[in-house]
DNA sequence: TCCGGCTCATTCATTTTTGTATAGATGCTT
DNA sequence: AAGCATCTATACAAAAATGAATGAGCCGGA
């Protein structure tokens, strides 16, 4: 089995991503015969049988769909590439990708990037907002926020301190429904939380649990809004919705939330992330610092109001 | 810029690691004329100039030296996906690629592997020994054995317990020049140790010392034996040069040493890592768990020895 | 039912890429 | 200093990849 060349993966995954050789070649800017040629290539390099092509499109195989990844890394590398050498390489200028989660990226990052941009003009702000986190490994992005702990291999990586959460309601809901005393009120309470529970969700409560015996286990709470979007969860809160946890720095801007019960908190480690090899490109580093000081600032916060 | 042909990258690869057009197109399977139209090509569409070129080859300019990382990435996944095409998929055959330490490559690895083999003949294990920690992001191996926890991120991990390190001697060394009784003693013994500081070095150092204060620093010791590689140690260990820093558990083995002073422990949390892509995939689900329950038993021989 | 949309497959001329052969330049060894 | 190795650059012919055009099948809406 040869290596086949690198620019067949490229027509496979637009093969994938269309699911048909027409839509595919209209995106990566050839013909359709040529694409599919080069699946027929692909194929015999490779010796497997990659789809089944009807009249409709083009259905992947299971070898097709276990390849999907890895034609991503490349096309993830490819751009990230490109990135790097937007600009000039000694000026603070290009494009620099940006990944965190949903309400960071919201409520938090413009604030901080505003000055950036500021002082930067030339340099190019690309935000992926997605509580996915595999976005630095294949180099999605140039630099993540994260709120777990990022591994040494080949990123640089700073703590930027802890974001801390808390249960939080708008002061008309309380009004109407009454504060609670402890947390086992919080059974009688219109309570904000998760659609479906991801990785993530399921080991952060599980730390919650073991930090706060009190705290009801989630599977008894009887959720009255239920939202996998952390940013849809802030909302639901600002709109007087009912209880729900978020960012205490958040829940002091407009409109003013109140805190409840402040015994129960739950802090986030926060992170900002860059892969090694990036560290010497000015916009990146440029990026970075700002992103650190930025955030650090925005966590202590606490202190401040 | 338009994003060049992804083939383009790969004799830019061929062209880094060798040096000169000529070497490259040997190396690729081209002829030195279309490797020098490649790279021609790739400037063009980079907009950068890659190379000075001159008659005894070529010499990277700055912009090449910063993409090598990115099309050694490239390289990497694609070698990756040949091994996941490698064999059957749905049989434990073809080609897996590890990535461990030195000293685990050789004095522990195989014992677990052989068992491996004989259950699978078909399979064929690729071993990459090296103290560089980067290799699973980038694709250069499919599992990994790390020291250190790995980040969640796309990573299916496994604790698989603690390898303990103490300090240890061989019995000729003892005999002849003393046993030490506390660790101040330890300065007038010969030392094996590290010769240069790496990263990894310094931080445990840090952590080793903050567990025993007792410890002299580092700096202090008068090392008589300087190596980098950890298994240059335990063989200096082994012949009797002197007292150095081995896992207990290599310690029982022929030619047995004598642990030391053993209130110096200092336990390595040890996984075993392993992309999630690949965990679907039989040969590298069943090498993963033949390494987690061999370094299971291995760590807890400890235990029953 | 027919038409227009989509799809993939095939043929053939054109363009592009590649290889062969050769020239020129440098450095090392004899 | 000559010979031989290395390297890059160029000219031209051969091979390969591509695009345009066309045929044929499927599907949904008028």
């Amino acid at each position: 089995m040869n290596e086949p060349d690198w620019n067949l993966y490229r027509t496979f995954l637009a093969v994938m991503r269309k699911g048909s050789l027409s839509a595919a070649a209209r995106e990566v800017g050839l013909t359709q015969p040529t694409v599919g040629r080069h699946i027929d290539e692909l194929e015999v390099q490779l010796g497997r049988s990659l789809f089944t092509r009807s009249q409709q499109g083009l259905l992947p195989t299971d070898t097709a769909r276990a390849l999907l990844p890895f034609a991503e890394t490349l096309a993830a590398t490819s751009a990230s590439l490109m990135r790097q050498l937007s600009g000039r390489a000694d000026r603070v200028e290009g494009v620099v990708r940006i990944t965190a989660s949903e309400i960071i990226g919201v409520e938090v990052l413009p604030q901080i990037l505003r000055h950036l941009q500021w002082d930067y003009p030339d340099l190019t702000i690309e935000l992926s907002l997605s509580d996915s986190v595999e976005d630095l490994l294949r180099r999605e992005a140039d630099i993540a926020v994260r709120m777990t702990r990022p591994a040494q291999d080949a990123l640089v990586a700073r703590h930027v301190g802890e974001i801390e959460l808390g249960l939080h309601a708008h002061p008309d809901y309380l009004e109407r429904f009454g504060t609670p005393q402890n947390l086992a009120d919080l059974a009688q309470h219109s309570m904000i939380g998760f659609d479906r529970k991801t990785a993530f969700i399921r080991s952060t409560a599980k730390d919650m649990q073991s930090l706060m015996p009190d705290f009801p286990s989630l599977d008894d709470i009887e959720w009255s809004y239920r939202t996998d979007s952390n940013l849809g969860q802030l909302t639901a809160i600002r709109a007087g919705l009912g209880i729900g946890i978020c960012q205490v720095q958040l829940a002091r801007r407009a409109p003013t939330l109140q805190r409840l019960l402040p015994e129960f908190r739950f802090p986030l480690p926060t992170w900002v992330a860059m892969h090694e090899d990036l560290k010497t490109a000015p916009r990146c580093r440029a990026t970075f610092d700002a992103l650190v000081t930025g955030l650090r600032d925005y966590v202590t916060e606490a202190g401040r109001a």
